[in-house]
DNA sequence: ACATACCGTAAGCAATCGCTTACCGTACGT
DNA sequence: ACGTACGGTAAGCGATTGCTTACGGTATGT
């Protein structure tokens, strides 16, 4: 769903039109994502386009970037702990 | 889950304990996490002791990001072409 | 006014999810 | 050898998901 939305804003037909599922379904995706902030709508006559959020993007970034670093400074922390009972053998 | 993880690695049991579910539960969800690479397993003893995969938490990154990218590129050519035909007006 | 294009929503349904309880296997201490 | 701690797996179940078909609603062209 993203991946069609990465090349530019489109409308529903588009979308369903490059997907194996039918316009409602599309629809109701689009549903869940314009809820969740991934994606925003703007109307233009009849049509509604979609394109991704970039702002979400960016605080799904932030998210795992966190948790990365977390991640990693705690191994740094169990390596360091892990040396110091062994002995600085090796 | 993986904000219990982020303070380093933990038993299932561990695990359990900080969680509203059964330790089952928490086994199956770390089957999971396992098979989708985001957890890494190291035994010893009867312990199981799980922790984040940093590696996998990268990859994930790298793909918001080029998703992010793609974002805001598609955006400015969207912009570029309705200056355009819109004449250079404002 | 009428037909058409575009899309959201409701209802219904099979498939999947996520949990619990029960059970079994393995490693360790005595 | 036996008891205990630890954790994976199977079965079963209600809840949720994700789709399709059917329908209604609004904007546009004639």
């Amino acid at each position: 769903m993203l991946d069609v939305l990465r090349s530019g804003s489109h409308t529903v037909g588009q979308i369903a039109a490059k997907m194996p599922i039918s316009r409602p379904a599309v629809s109701q995706q689009l549903r869940v994502l314009r809820d969740a902030q991934l994606v925003t709508e703007r109307h233009v006559g009849t049509r509604h386009y979609f394109s991704i959020n970039p702002a979400t993007l960016l605080d799904m970034r932030a998210y795992v970037d966190e948790l990365w670093r977390d991640a990693l400074a705690s191994y740094a922390r169990h390596v360091a702990l892990q040396e110091r009972t062994n002995g600085t053998s090796r």
